[in-house]
Parts: structure tokens; sequence; C-alpha cells
DNA sequence: CCTCCCTA
DNA sequence: TAGGGAGGG
């Protein structure tokens, strides 16, 4: 699931956020598929089941997409969800794999289930997550109903989010994968859809978790490499498109590898790269030059209450209350920070200067 | 994940 | 008034 960048920032490349306000005034794009798998699997009963309406189609990531999604507005935060469109002919064997192992994890749920190993199961339920195209669809129909920016990516939604990101149409991506920062995101936000506390594995201890902010520059400039060799780093240790990475190579090794010799192709032309395949050029040609499609300008409409309570109160069983609610929070947010504001950083500038 | 309600 | 716990769909 995305390439692990973990060992490579520092926490001086890292800068943590206490509050939401402080990103207020901020447009972020939000790998729209990256939140609702963090939905689907933090949204649960207490046994392990997740929200469902009455005719047991499950709601779980409306759920948090509705409340979250109010949230930012509340703050000030301009979210955009970019959705994926048709995974790149390179990404097939890594999707093929996550099928397996999901198929098998929902195996397994059902064998501890059976055994009457409930948490066992619930563990393995959370692995088996798939998105169907429902969701994806009626995710789409709710933040349109909101009022929120859907983007449609052509393929990589992470490539999207960094393209829109580059341009000046926001000002952050936001996912827990660093995927966007290969594909030259400026910043990246992580933990902006997961809050509160996570246990560590294993132990009774349980850490906070706050949101943090990763700026390429930063990252590049303290690791004393340029954008593509981060690339380079990243299809050495492995993505999406090589899950496996190049074997015998972790974070360290590769490094090493790329400050020694400067590139991935040098690296494969010399004698410690007689077993690299050459097929990870293709790699990074994509992470440098990905599909994404065209996107001019951004805007954010006034909330359609009524659509939003046809999909959420009756088609889904919501609490017609907190919906209600929740929409006087979304309509007021709306008029304070949305409405006669400019929808883009370009017209900031111009209204801005006067 | 979220809101809501209860308790101190 | 804040903070834990239950329940949401």
């Amino acid at each position: 699931m995305g390439v692990n960048l973990k060992d490579l920032i520092t926490p001086e490349c890292k800068l943590e956020i206490d509050d939401l306000r402080q990103l207020s005034g901020r447009i972020i794009a939000f790998d729209a598929y990256n939140a609702l798998y963090q939905f689907l699997a933090a949204i649960r009963q207490t046994d392990g089941t997740p929200l469902m309406d009455s005719k047991g189609r499950i709601t779980s990531h409306l759920s948090g997409l509705f409340y979250r999604t109010i949230n930012f507005l509340e703050n000030g935060i301009k979210p955009i969800y970019v959705f994926d469109g048709k995974p790149p002919e390179i990404k097939r064997k890594e999707l093929e794999q996550r099928r397996i192992r999901k198929e098998r994890a929902a195996k397994m749920a059902e064998k501890a289930y059976s055994e009457g190993n409930i948490e066992e199961a619930s563990k393995y339920v959370v692995q088996a997550i798939f998105l169907t195209d429902e969701m994806v669809k009626e995710a789409k129909e709710l933040l349109d109903a909101m009022g929120i920016p859907v983007i449609q990516a052509a393929e990589e939604g992470e490539a999207e989010a960094a393209y829109i990101a580059k341009k000046g149409l926001a000002w952050a991506t936001a996912s827990q994968d660093y995927d966007s920062l290969l594909f030259g995101a400026p910043r990246l936000v992580r933990n902006l859809t997961i809050t509160g506390k996570r246990k560590l594995p294993g132990k009774d201890i349980y850490i906070e978790i706050k949101p943090e902010i990763i700026e390429l520059e930063k990252l590049l400039k303290t690791l004393g490499i340029t954008h593509e060799q981060l690339i380079d780093i990243a299809i050495l240790i492995g993505t999406d498109y090589n899950p496996d990475g190049v074997e015998g190579i972790g974070p360290k090794t590769a490094y090493q590898l790329i400050k020694a010799y400067g590139s991935l192709e040098k690296i494969i032309k010399s004698p410690h790269g007689s077993h690299i395949s050459e097929d990870l050029i293709k790699i990074k040609n994509y992470f440098l030059n990905p599909v994404v499609v065209d996107v001019e300008r951004i805007e954010w409409k006034e909330p359609d209450t009524n659509r939003i309570k046809d999909l959420l109160v009756r088609e889904h069983d919501f609490s017609i209350d907190r919906v209600e609610n929740a929409l006087k929070r979304l309509e007021k947010a709306y008029r304070e920070y949305i409405k006669g504001r400019p929808s883009s950083l370009d017209q900031w500038f111009k209204y801005g200067k006067k």
C-alpha cells in the first residue's frame, strides 16, 4: 500500500499540527480512496461490524466522510476529494497481490469467527475491506451534494492530487501514503482523516496521532538529494509498481547507493546493479510523468440539504436529527468560509492585492 | 471515524 | 464544563 518512505523522513522534515485551526484557509486535495478506506476500517462497533442501513448496506464511509468533512469546513479548511481512475498497467501486479491478500484475510476472518475468536476475526475483517463501485458512487454523490469539489483522476488519485497542488490550486495533498511526494506534491499532510489515539501493537500503550506536514523541498534538502533521486530510492525500496523492491536493498542501502552512483540508471550499469531490472526505469518515468487530467479551476458550491437528506436519511437510515444538526453546521461553515470568497489561489492574489 | 449523553 | 463511554446505521 503505497511507498514506504517512513524511514527516510527525519523529524526535522515533519511539522506536527496540534489544532486543525492551523490549517485554516488552506485548500487540501485528499486522496479520496485513502480516506474512504480509513473510514471503513475505523468506523465499527466494538464487535467489529461496520455501520449498516436496514438493507444491510455498509454506511461507515458515508458517516465518516460527512462528519469529518464538516469538521474540516468548520475549521476553515477547504477540501477537494480526488478519486482514482483506471489503474495504470504497471500497477497490475500489486493489485493482483492485494486481491489475493484480501481473499485470504476474508477466509481467515470466517475461520476465526467460527472458532469464537472475535478479536482476531475483526482484525482480518479490516484487512479484507474493499471499496465497491456503489460505495465510490455514493461518496461522490454525497460530496457533490455538500458542494465539495470531486475530481476524477485519469489514473492515480495521488498523481492527480499532486498535479493540483503543484499547479497552486491546492496548498497540500492529504493521504496516509507518501506517493504524492514522489509525484511532486510540494506538501503532504498525513493523519488528517484519523484522529485521537492509536494502540501500539502488542502493548497496552496508546500514542496520540497528530496531523503532520511533510514538505518536499525540506525533505530533499535534508537528505541532500533531488526529486528524481527520491523517486530512485523509493523504487529500490519498493513502490506499488514493484511491490517487492530490489532484493537485499532497504532504505539505508538505497540511500547510500543513490548517494554513491547518482541515479538508478547508473546503479543498474554498475557492478552493484547487475541483478536490477531495466524495467524499473519505466516506473521512474511514471512518477515523473503520470497521466493526469487537466484542471483549470476548482469551485465549491452551496450545500444542497435536500439531496443530502435524501441520500443519508431516506436511502441509508441516518438519524434525521443528527443529519439536520450537522447540516446547520455545514451551512454556517459555508457562509463563513466559502460563500463570496475566491475559490482559487489565483483569484485570491487578484483580490488580495486590490 | 463521529455525535450525544451522562457523570462528576 | 470536560471527559469517558455508548451507540450511530
